[in-house]
DNA sequence: ATAGGGTTAG
């Protein structure tokens, strides 16, 4: 169908439908997917030297090269030459549309022919999707010499070409001239001020039309919680609900994208059961929609279910990270079924799915998942590859990360700082950041997440003068504004290093002293350098900073009563009450066959504690007898002493008992892989190294920010964590 | 003619 497009020979222009139809579908997105020529396959033309060439010396790779070549064949009318090379070119990008869709409009106006409003609609479509100004303007041009007739549709289609091509000059001229205003021109209009961060001015528009169109409606809901204001767009969603406007399936789509942004999983379940009630067919875009909003909220097992279009509906009612370990359980019992009865799943799912294994760092899932492309055959694209990439990297398998990168062979940035922050996470920082030069040689532009990576990679592997080196890259070469992350990580930089009078320097030089990341960082370092001085003046600064974060508050009272200083310490504990600091609980888990356990450190739920416990009691005894230590000093820990319960006082940190199940409930071969939801603890990183040690097992332990791999009593942070 | 889906960071 599509191969048909205006340069082959004798078909093009001759019937303007045809080319209306294909120009409808000339967005880059549809192209994707398409193969361009398909039964016209041509054989390679002999005469055309040049593109032989370019073949033979690889230079047809390079889309400056496919461009130029397109570009000689369109006007010298080769069109065969001009197709197979289109079909041929690894990627294509606006220059590549931007030549064809010129040459349709010139071959246009050479042979004679008027188009109809159809047609300078649909090129003015293509003018906005490629950014054209020029032509546009040349269609607006002819349509007013013509005296052809405006009807809202090509007022609108020229409306919203001037807004994409950024010519607000033009668009509002021609809004404020525009007699006939429907719902469509008002979506255009609050899109243009939401699109460039005008969120007052989006409001103020939407209050004075007087439409309560469903789609208007679906454009300032989307817009605001786009530009970062969920709980306003979520207000709005009520009031739309009150307002007695029907929501249609856009709107349950951008109702389930503002779900997972807030985490609310109960919010989810609940649109969830309206759009079965609301009678609306159920496609493909909101099954997906619905899959990624489970995927995010952590309810793996309702994503798959809805997978599988059984439209169950229940709630249940537990902790979240609980109900997320349950559900996973149920996940991997119901994906595996699901692929032996072959259900049919496409690209979108998988990527939600994928990307929710690597947060929950559920491997198993992960592989089921990722043997299912391979069966179904899918294409490894962009984001398909960036999620499996990182789904390997996070659930500690950096080798089968590096083979996906491999297998996908092409210039994104994702796909790259995917790659690049794997191996940050696993400490090799030279290798993340020999790939990210290599990128950068190949004229990838990196953008702010790659610089997050790079960063992150540098601080863990303690590159303290490179990181500085690509900090100030960012800044000055590539125009990147840093952001709480890149702050973060050079705090982070300078004091894993334990250059603290750095530290104070860029805190004052940036003016980030509002930044609660910041202080948190910056803490870690105090407490991995055991500096009590620091720690004690660093945590002033961050309760100032009203954080919520039951940690700081704990090791400050710490502090300030080794000191005995009681009042401070009496005042620190009323600061939390009057704030309502909650204790958010260390937690570690492992995944031993298809069930997930997790450990929080005074939990008593788990049904072998007894053994656990035991079996820990007799390890450290060994341990001990080789050199460990566990008289970690209690005021640099996080966690409060419980009176009264013995085993408290020995340190049963959660990874601890995450570690002895492990080694209880697998094969002596089998390298143990811990999740934990904090950053390790340095008695526990000692306990790890030397149980690694005398068991002569491998330990791999995915903490908040890095891995540790531990082999042999040595761990792959180099204890520089 | 407009508004809605998957990837990295948080």
């Amino acid at each position: 169908m599509v191969s048909t497009y205006c340069l082959t020979p004798k078909t093009h222009l001759k019937v303007p439908t045809i080319v209306v139809f294909l120009l409808k579908k000339l967005s880059p997105f549809h192209f994707h997917h398409c193969k361009f020529y398909s039964h016209h396959s041509l054989p390679f033309p002999r005469t055309s030297s040049l593109h032989v060439k370019a073949i033979k010396d690889g230079s047809f790779q390079n889309l400056d090269v496919a461009n130029h070549l397109l570009n000689v064949f369109v006007k010298s009318k080769n069109l065969n030459h001009a197709c197979k090379l289109f079909d041929e070119m690894p990627h294509r990008d606006v220059r590549t549309w931007t030549i064809l869709v010129s040459t349709f409009v010139h071959n246009m106006q050479n042979e004679g022919i008027k188009p109809n409003q159809f047609t300078l609609s649909s090129v003015l479509k293509c003018c906005s999707s490629l950014s054209e100004l020029k032509i546009g303007k040349g269609v607006h041009g002819w349509i007013l010499r013509n005296g052809f007739v405006f009807d809202v549709i090509l007022e609108n289609a020229l409306f919203y070409f001037y807004v994409k091509c950024e010519d607000f000059g033009s668009a509002k001229w021609l809004f404020e001239s525009m007699e006939d205003k429907n719902s469509v021109t008002w979506n255009i209009m609050i899109g243009a001020y939401l699109d460039t961060g005008n969120v007052d001015k989006a409001v103020d528009l939407f209050r004075r039309q007087g439409l309560k169109d469903v789609s208007v409606w679906n454009t300032i809901i989307n817009g605001l919680m786009r530009n970062g204001f969920e709980r306003i767009a979520l207000k709005l969603l009520y009031e739309m609900v009150k307002d007695g406007t029907l929501f249609n399936e856009v709107t349950f789509s951008i109702a389930l994208v503002l779900v997972s942004l807030l985490k609310d999983l109960e919010l989810g379940k609940r649109i969830h059961g309206r759009v079965l009630l609301s009678g609306i067919h159920v496609d493909g875009f909101l099954r997906n929609s619905l899959i990624d909003m489970y995927c995010k909220c952590g309810e793996m097992k309702m994503a798959l279910k809805v997978f599988e279009k059984m439209d169950t509906y229940f709630g249940r009612n537990e902790t979240p990270l609980k109900k997320s370990f349950l559900g996973f359980e149920d996940a991997f019992k119901t994906f595996t079924s699901m692929v032996r009865k072959d259900i049919d799943i496409d690209v979108f799912s998988i990527t939600s799915i994928v990307s929710a294994c690597a947060s929950f760092g559920v491997l198993e899932l992960g592989r089921q998942v990722h043997g299912l492309v391979q069966k179904i055959g899918h294409k490894l694209d962009a984001y398909l590859g960036s999620s499996l990439i990182d789904m390997y990297a996070k659930c500690g398998n950096l080798d089968d990360a590096k083979r996906i990168f491999k297998q996908t062979n092409y210039m994104n940035v994702v796909l790259w700082t995917s790659m690049v922050y794997s191996y940050a996470l696993h400490g090799r920082g030279r290798e993340a950041v020999q790939l990210f030069e290599f990128s950068m040689s190949r004229g990838l532009l990196p953008n702010e997440v790659t610089f997050i990576g790079v960063l992150t990679a540098c601080s863990h592997a303690g590159l303290v003068e490179e990181g500085c080196r690509y900090f100030r890259l960012m800044k000055e070469v590539y125009g990147i504004k840093p952001g709480v992350e890149h702050f973060t990580r050079m705090v982070d930089l300078y004091g894993r290093a334990g250059r603290f009078k750095e530290i104070k320097k860029f805190i004052d030089e940036n003016g980030i002293h509002h930044l609660r990341a910041v202080w948190r960082s910056f803490l870690s370092s105090c407490r991995l350098h055991r500096d009590i001085e620091m720690a004690e003046w660093v945590s002033e600064n961050l309760l100032r900073c009203q954080t919520l974060d039951a940690r700081p508050y704990v090791l400050l009272s710490n502090i300030y009563a080794i000191k005995q200083r009681w009042e401070e310490v009496e005042t620190v504990r009323r600061l939390m009450q009057s704030r309502g600091v909650k204790k958010h609980p260390c937690q570690s888990w492992i995944q031993i066959r298809n069930q997930v356990h997790a450990f929080i450190m005074d939990d008593r739920s788990h049904p072998q504690k007894n053994e656990i416990c035991a079996y820990l009691y007799k390890l450290i005894g060994r341990l001990r007898e080789i050199g460990y230590s566990s008289d970690a000093k209690l005021v640099m820990q996080d966690v409060e002493k419980k009176q009264g319960e013995g085993e408290m006082l020995l340190g049963f940190h959660s990874e601890k008992l995450a570690t002895a199940y492990g080694i209880i409930s697998t094969a002596s071969q089998t390298p143990i892989r811990i999740m934990k939801n904090l950053r390790i603890y340095d008695d526990c990183h000692n306990f790890m190294k030397y149980t690694s040690q005398l068991l002569d097992k491998e330990i791999i332990v995915r903490d908040i920010h890095r891995f540790h791999h531990f082999k042999h009593g040595c761990c792959s942070c180099g204890d520089y964590w």
